[in-house]
RNA sequence: GCCGGGUUAGCUCAGCUGGCUAGAGCAGCUGAUUUGUAAUCAGCAGGUCAUCGGUUCGAGUCCGAUACCCGGCUCCA
């Protein structure tokens, strides 16, 4: 009996019936199977000890793998679990998945971890790797698992809940073991855990046990695990790049914005600077709008709670929503966390016929949702945040059309903030839903085609659309390969029939219009934090707040320098001159640090030859003696938005 | 909302186990310097140690409450 192994490049090789994943490493060559830590056959991940199963496709997973870090931090979550539990007698385990750079692993216990705590486990660990214990794949029934864990609540709940029909027989429940500890777990492991190469713990939190606020609250341990120490290195200092991008931080240090305690959280006032980037990114923002067709509109901040209760925010969203005022006659009003209902009313202010339609109604509207004390993050979660919101009310033969124009618009919104990876979501119909069934299938039918023919990779979320439509988001991946989902573009079957709005076809018949909502940037606030992040705070030049820095190298040449400004303003410039009595080299050093895209030295000798010194920013030269007409043409030139 | 950590000058941070008038750098102000590409020198000023309450002979330091911030969880129709 033997089996027939096919490689990745492509040769079939036969191997006897049982042989191992390792044995099989081993006869491709002794570095394989020394840096093999499990194998995949068949598409299916299996411990390195174990038998193959049958012949079919067959590779050698390795830490150089996506699957193979996936095993390593996998196996880190263990060796975590097995050393809490070594330390802290009386606690109990949960869960310990391995997640994206690392893993973490849920606990009870009697208190929570200190960062001393976090030490002690990671030194423990340690001695674990140190011993290098194999891990041991075993198999047992329901009621022996449930034997083993009899003192794991949360283990026994978890062998409760497997579902008979998933697990073959013989084989209910997969258990690995390494000395005295022993887990629930499906495997596969790393042969042994002197295979972890580089371990550490970076952080603790509370987490809910199943994610139910009802239920246990349990003390969460991360940590991150690499192929080798340096990999490790490098990550830690990518976290550290991270963290100087973080928006929060650059919005002071480049006085942009700031979250004044006076004003209560997640609310925030934006100075000067910030004030700046905004209105580029605001008059950005309707020159778009304008372009693709939509007109402005503008609604209030407030509106009676009955507008409230017809849209069903009331019913749906109060939680998010900020109590009702009494006004005349106890009349309540609400502070609005959305604009649609506002558009719908502009909508149904007159009778609509097919001819009006498509009807592109857009505002920059500022709304104020009640978050939740805990989830306010800067500008990226406030409580009170401008949409670039439109609703576009069509007929259905328009809606093809329509939302082509719509992704055409996002697309082109993100690509000019200076985004190039794209990736999309298409979200149906959820389980729950209102509107009639043949709007649903013929929107994400639509929807469908229109992102096949955009050419965005996207991925079907089956079930994950609003219960009133099917929606399309937009993700961007930023400078340092983070995700952000950024733009949406959704349908609504909900409020056309709760306000019952209509239009008169061609045949005189009254028809209900389809609906979208679209937001490009989503919340400007939020967009302007993502930007902060992904440029670093060193903006594009159109986008800069402060284009160009003058520094005069003595007073005598502050009158040329304004001669300076006062040229490139001429072309529309945003440009300081710097009049302080600091040296060149301070008056230089400030405006990088404030990452102004360029700087113009001007001195005797430009005053002479009517030139100045040209620095512009990320280089660390400066070119001398450029004729003026022509560095106000080439920063003039830096300046200028994307085409529309 | 929940769990944990935090809050000392405008900013970044020292301040040991409770003990004289709470320190530094940067920023600010004043003066000197007039400088050619990432920090000129000197002086001055600046803090109810988040707020309120408690323990103590004595609290920035210990305890409690509140506000706000941070990391997660939950939430984000």
């Amino acid at each position: 009996m033997s089996i027939d192994l096919e490689y990745p490049d492509g040769s079939v090789v036969q191997h006897p019936d049982g042989v191992t994943g390792r044995e099989v490493a081993e006869s491709i060559g002794p570095g394989l199977a020394r840096a093999a830590v499990a194998v995949k056959v068949d598409g299916e991940l299996r411990d390195l000890e174990r038998p193959i199963g049958g012949s079919g496709s067959f590779a050698v997973i390795t830490l150089a793998d996506d699957d193979g870090l996936h095993i390593l931090r996998h196996s880190s979550a263990h060796v975590l679990a097995q050393a809490v539990l070594d330390l802290y007698p009386g606690s109990t385990f949960a869960i310990g998945p391995a997640i994206e750079d690392g893993f973490y692993y849920d606990f009870k216990v009697d208190e929570p971890f200190t960062p001393e705590d976090l030490e002690r486990i990671e030194s423990r660990m340690k001695e674990i790797i140190e011993e290098d214990q194999p891990f041991v794949r075993d198999s047992v029934s329901v009621d022996n698992a449930l034997e083993i864990f009899s003192d794991h609540q949360f283990k026994r709940e978890i062998i409760a809940d497997v579902d008979p029909s998933e697990v073959s027989p013989g084989e209910d429940v997969t258990l690995y073991r390494n000395d005295g500890f022993v887990d629930l777990c499906r495997g596969p492991h790393l042969p042994s855990t002197g295979r972890i190469p580089a371990v550490k713990l970076t952080k603790t939190s509370g987490a809910y046990w199943r994610g139910d606020q009802a239920r246990d609250q349990l003390q969460r341990v991360y940590g991150t695990a690499w192929p080798s120490q340096k990999d490790l290195e490098e990550y830690l200092v990518r976290q550290e790049e991270a963290e100087k991008r973080d928006h929060r931080k650059l919005g002071n240090e480049l006085d942009l914005f700031s979250f004044p305690e006076e004003l209560g959280p997640g609310l925030a006032v934006w100075h000067p600077k910030g004030g700046m980037l905004r209105k580029v990114i605001e008059d950005r923002s309707r020159q778009m709008h304008e372009k693709y067709g939509f007109e402005f509109v503008f609604s209030p901040h407030l509106a009676k709670a009955d507008l409230w209760e017809t849209s069903g925010h009331l019913g749906y969203y109060a939680e998010n929503m900020y109590p009702g005022m009494e006004l005349d006659n106890d009349q309540e009003y609400r502070v609005k966390p959305m604009n649609c209902p506002g558009h719908v009313l502009i909508y149904k202010s007159r009778a609509r016929s097919y001819r009006d339609l498509p009807i592109r109604l857009s505002e920059l509207g500022g709304v104020y949702r009640y978050e939740k004390s805990g989830v306010v993050h800067g500008l990226l979660r406030s409580r009170g945040f401008t949409q670039d919101d439109s609703h576009t009310f069509c007929t259905e033969d328009q809606l093809d059309s329509e939302l082509r124009m719509h992704l055409d618009f996002v697309v082109a919104w993100l690509r000019d903030s200076g985004f190039e990876e794209f990736e999309a979501d298409l979200s149906t119909q959820p389980a729950k839903s209102v509107g009639e069934q043949s709007r649903w299938d013929f929107s994400e039918k639509t929807l469908g085609a229109v992102l096949d023919s955009s050419g965005i990779p996207y991925k079907v979320a089956e079930g994950e659309g609003a219960f009133y439509g099917p929606k399309i988001d937009l993700h961007v991946r930023d400078a340092i390969g983070r995700r952000w989902q950024l733009s949406t573009i959704q349908l609504d079957f909900t409020l056309p029939e709760r306000f019952e709005l209509e239009y008169t076809s061609a045949d005189n018949t009254s028809e209900q219009p389809y609906m979208i909502h679209c937001a490009k940037a989503g919340s400007l606030e939020r967009y302007m934090g993502v930007l902060i992040e992904h440029h670093a705070g060193a903006f594009p030049a159109w986008m800069a707040p402060v284009q160009v820095t003058i520094v005069p190298v003595a007073d005598r040449h502050i009158g040329y320098g304004s001669e300076v400004r006062a040229l490139l303003e001429g072309r529309g410039l945003r440009v300081e001159l710097d009049e302080s009595g600091d040296t060149v080299g301070d008056k230089i050093r400030k405006a990088i640090t404030q990452k102004h895209p360029a700087v113009i030295v001007v001195g005797d000798n430009d005053v002479e030859a009517r030139t100045v010194g040209l620095r512009m920013y990320g280089e660390d030269r400066d070119t001398r003696g450029v004729p003026l007409t022509e560095a106000v043409d080439r920063l003039a030139e830096m300046a200028e938005a994307p085409p529309l």
